[in-house]
DNA sequence: AGGCACGTGTGAACGTGTGCACAAAGTCGC
DNA sequence: GCGACTTTGTGCACACGTTCACACGTGCCT
């Protein structure tokens, strides 16, 4: 039964990607190039962190410890050349090509996402849309809707590499498996249910009702916080009156 | 100068709420809730770690220590009852009132907002949408699109908590601040700017290309492993190409 | 040319989050 | 009622992330 095993070993680091670049500032780049582009266009040549910093709503100690993970752009006692920086951020987040991007399921957020300019603007253009419904065969922003029944046809004809879905809970997870099968490692979810996908395969998950839910949550104990009471105390009556 | 100060006072937790529940545990919660009722619906009665934990997409040991800041809710040898679990996950994240929540700018998203189903199922109601363009007057989802004139007297009237912002980037700011303005404490907001607001006031963003340029980063790296090239020794490369 | 002001890059300390492994606590069968 | 089995709740160790504070590089001014 081997009670206590040294097990130190196949520990590999999940949250680090190869070499480098920690996955909490890797989910910051993002924000930083928009704000970078944004100062771009107000014709900012060079910034410092601690603007910068500012217009992405972090510390400034924290921005420079990300940016140096990608390696040293700025100049001491200056900052940074606005533009460089744009183009260093771009290629780390591999902007530099263009990614094929299908979206599944086109209900009010599939058209919604399909209209959505921020998509074409930074190297993402969407090539297909897949729908089970009536929607199929119309047009929408200029693609014509294809039926999910052809979707590995679709996958593989129009060089996919990233999935989104944008369906009812229900269908999502046969669809994910059959995007997996075609496929695509990369899937960006906005049905309200976990997806379960092989070792490989990132999803990432945008859920309205969750963040409405976090929100209320930090709402609920501001609320009893004004009052001067103990959200905990609060909540233990409620259950006592409730039984 | 005093080199090395102790400087341990004036030091409060931030992310951890009040007496509780650390904020990963709160970003949590909703996914076991809506497990939780997905389970309830199919039947069951009582389940262990193991399979909620399966179901969430976390593991048991974290599943368990989230659910144990909750309380002392399950069963040891049995597992964790359903209906009492939903019951004080819904309570904890301050479900049991109704939030009234207004949704800004009514284009294709806030359309799809707007007629989003998920949102009334637990505890949040939209009660008023507002635009400034052609969409005022008109009927969405059962409610009539007011304009954005009247923010501060609807969301007085309508007891709002809660604002979702869906409008272009260069309009969130200044309407941003209106709601600060108004009372406003929790805003959602998927315009793609980082809001600027006072202390006190709760912002979440989700955004669309952030995730997708995320999705991106981590493709491109795995595309690289593939081809058993060093990603970095690829960029450095290309850098030196580009001069 | 030399000092000075400025702002980056980073080592070290701290706090938060995760995973492991097991004791405590309960159930079920006999 | 007692023992074997199941599963929770948690102490501990470690990994990750953030913050602090300052040395050092760079440009500007005299």
């Amino acid at each position: 039964m081997s009670p206590s095993r040294p097990n130190g070993l196949s520990r590999q680091p999940r949250n680090v990607v190869s070499r480098g670049i920690p996955e909490a500032t890797v989910a910051r780049l993002p924000v930083y190039l928009r704000a970078l582009v944004s100062l771009a266009e107000r014709g900012a040549t060079t910034v410092s962190s601690e603007e910068l910093a500012a217009a992405a709503g972090v510390t400034s100690a924290k921005l420079r410890k990300d940016l140096s993970h990608l390696g040293s752009y700025g100049t001491r006692g200056v900052g940074y050349e606005v533009e460089y920086l744009v183009y260093q951020i771009s290629r780390e987040l591999g902007l530099s090509q263009d990614w094929r991007v299908a979206i599944v399921g086109i209900g009010n957020l599939g058209h919604a996402l399909a209209n959505y300019g921020g998509f074409a603007s930074r190297g993402f253009r969407v090539v297909a849309l897949l729908d089970a419904g009536e929607v199929v065969g119309e047009k929408v922003a200029g693609l014509t809707v294809a039926s999910v029944d052809d979707l590995e046809h679709v996958v593989k004809e129009q060089e996919v590499s990233i999935a989104v879905i944008a369906t009812p809970g229900a269908a999502a997870q046969p669809l994910c498996d059959r995007l997996v099968a075609a496929g695509i490692t990369s899937i960006l979810n906005f049905a309200p249910v976990v997806l379960q996908v092989p070792e490989g395969v990132k999803v990432r998950k945008v859920d309205l009702s969750t963040e409405l839910q976090i929100l209320a949550f930090h709402e609920q104990r501001k609320s009893a916080a004004v009052l001067g009471i103990d959200a905990d105390v609060v909540a233990q009556a409620f259950v006592e009156a409730a039984q």
